[in-house]
RNA sequence: UUACGGGUGUCGAA
């Protein structure tokens, strides 16, 4: 029985509903993981319709994860209302559920009912969730129910000063950011590369080679991402040399591939300079398809 | 054996 449930989901994670659904009808017995890792096949692939049967008419029985899999069916397909009804219909609310539809929340940005939900469920809230509503408040640049959320956060990792960095460099509040970056406990590399990308927005090339070099006494190594970003600042700087150098030095200092992003930023740096045949060069040396 | 999972990236893509 549970090998037939791990083939079940093994084909659901593949995008093979049929071939799922398939070995569920031909199990001689099955159990609530059975119908959940069917229900589950539906959710994965976006198949609402299915799930929906699968969970009103089908199933013999129910459990609590019966019910977040169904959730996630319908925050899946971008159903937010419905999923709030579903949500309040659960005899047993997990800390998944509820991070499953605050997510929703926070990725439909809908920040409102994401705070009002916070508010409402007495329950502890993990540092994801509190997280998770307070990128939801940057992505719809309310920096201030931003900040309020942060303030009164009871604990804060990295990633949640990150995410409030983030939300004051990306609305250009500069000096404040610049004060968060120096008051956080941990400067992580994604924590560097919100710098690095906020200096290479304003046009402050300098600026990101400065930052760059600081990150790297710190024994922080740059990524790809971090490299895209120092390019960008290049390029707004028109810094060609600087970008070639910066990008060299991505592959043989730092043994990074150039990812299709650097290339992509290298390319528009050569060509924004004027140097159209080493642009031309480069598209065609990249190890990726032009397009 | 089944369910959610938080922070950063150029140009494009109406």
């Amino acid at each position: 029985l549970i090998s037939w449930n791990i083939l079940m989901s093994a084909f659901a994670k593949h995008g093979l509903v049929d071939e799922a659904s398939e070995v569920f009808s031909q199990m001689p017995v099955c159990d609530q993981v059975s119908w959940n890792s069917l229900l589950s096949a539906f959710a994965q692939n976006g198949r609402l319709p299915e799930a929906k049967q699968a969970f009103h008419e089908k199933m013999p029985a129910w459990d609590s994860i019966s019910w977040t899999i169904m959730l996630y069916a319908y925050a899946a397909s971008g159903n937010v209302e419905e999923a709030k009804v579903l949500f309040d219909k659960m005899p047993l609310k997990s800390l998944i559920s509820t991070n499953l539809l605050l997510s929703v929340y926070a990725q439909a940005g809908y920040d409102e009912q994401a705070r009002k939900f916070l508010d409402e469920s007495a329950a502890e809230h993990s540092l994801a969730s509190l997280t998770m509503v307070l990128s939801a408040y940057a992505l719809n640049s309310q920096l201030r129910d931003a900040q309020d959320l942060f303030e009164r956060m009871p604990e804060k990792d990295t990633v949640a000063w990150t995410s409030i960095l983030s939300a004051h460099a990306t609305s250009g509040q500069m000096h404040r950011a610049k004060r968060l970056f120096d008051a956080m406990p941990e400067l992580d590399l994604v924590a560097w590369t919100v710098m690095l990308e906020m200096h290479a927005q304003n046009s402050d090339p300098e600026g990101v080679l400065d930052l760059s070099r600081q990150m790297l006494i710190h024994g922080i190594l740059p990524d790809n991402t971090a490299f895209t970003c120092m390019l960008f600042g290049c390029s707004h700087g028109g810094d060609v040399a600087a970008g070639r150098s910066s990008f060299h030095s991505m592959a043989i200092d730092f043994h990074l591939e150039g990812g299709r992003r650097d290339y992509g930023c290298m390319i528009d740096l050569l060509g924004r300079a004027g140097h159209l045949e080493d642009a031309i060069d480069l598209v065609e040396t990249m190890p990726y398809p032009a397009r």
